[in-house]
DNA sequence: GTCTATAGTTGGATAGAC
DNA sequence: GTCTATCCAACTATAGAC
């Protein structure tokens, strides 16, 4: 479809970086070319370079700006909450971020390699911050006995890996609503950190 | 460097597949080139073809081996045994294997897309087989209330995602030895399905 | 069984018209 | 801002000599 000077130009950038999004996490970032991703938003190829310099630049630019969103939108914790109540508050908005962004998270996991050195860099410190805020909840709960966890690092690394699982396998025409599948995974991670501990109390 | 014909034959094939489990498990089968795996073998790409019809079944043929090993050791479960012990054996066998074939591993869940839809279907196969027994050990702890578990498959998930993720950091120049993680997981594991179970008896 | 050489294709990126 | 046309590099796979 021949499209005239500039007609769509407001909406060209925004779709590139959907289209862009949806190939590479359906694909991989290797396996799509320039030309796949502009016939997608129905433009030539060499339209896309009005947006971004390179193909590597427009992955890097795409994972900046999902882990600064996810870094944005991460609940930030008050003195006065039990670290219970924290990992809670992680658990539930980790869940539904994911759902939300199901596409650019799958992206985040799967194409760090991709990346330059240099652009991993960046992005690699961004991933840091934000597992390194879920390794401070479990640390503090383990060094006042809240939780039961032999090793912070590890329990945070399962976690994530147990929340990742799910960009996997939900789909949202699935049977379980987003609001069922947070509590069963907070039923899950709060059962792996409490040990027996809710049990002694009821 | 040069290789007089035929001399190194027997050698040549599982070089080619350790060199090119090693390079997808690192850069991506998408981004690796056959004349770079033919160079880490040392020999020039055409000879390639001597031991593949094509880069696409060399990947195949590396995943149907891998989940053929493991479901050939995977431990097969006894009638007088219990959920939790079943339970055990899986998890301490997945992380064994893991630990042992890591590259493999991470190929298998990284390069499924990659797979023509007929070579991906019969990889989900052996995965849904290999997976599947996971989940009936679940179904069954938690039919005999063994384990708390809402959901058996939405847990199955859960564990396989905690356990993947291993693949990811570990390191075996790290500080903790694979026994030592074993049960650091199991804890976890068994923590997550078992609730204030075991506190009750203690 | 491996080499050299290459056919045939595809991809990233650019130039210049409009 | 987009299109058409194209350059050049890299890739898969094959052919034929040894």
């Amino acid at each position: 479809m021949a499209r005239t000077s500039g007609s769509y130009s407001e909406l060209t950038e925004p779709r590139i970086r959907a289209e862009a999004t949806r190939l590479f996490a359906q694909k991989g970032y290797a396996s799509v070319s320039m030309r796949e991703i502009a016939q997608a938003v129905g433009v030539q190829a060499g339209a896309l370079y009005n947006y971004t310099a390179d193909k590597q630049t427009l992955l890097f630019s795409l994972l900046e700006t999902h882990m600064h969103d996810l870094l944005a939108h991460c609940p930030d914790f008050r003195n006065d909450e039990t670290p219970v109540m924290h990992l809670e508050a992680f658990v539930r908005f980790h869940i539904e971020f994911h759902i939300a962004r199901r596409d650019a998270v799958f992206l985040s996991y799967m194409e760090l390699r991709n990346l330059t050195q240099e652009n991993f860099a960046k992005i690699e410190h961004l991933r840091q911050t934000y597992e390194g805020k879920l390794r401070d909840i479990l640390e503090r709960g383990r060094v006042d006995q809240s939780f039961e966890v032999q090793d912070a690092k590890v329990a945070s690394f399962a976690i994530i890996g147990m929340l990742k699982e799910m960009a996997t396998w939900y789909r949202p025409e699935g049977p379980l609503s987003h609001v069922e599948i947070s509590s069963l995974y907070w039923a899950m991670v709060k059962n792996m950190v409490r040990g027996g501990r809710d049990a002694d109390r009821i």
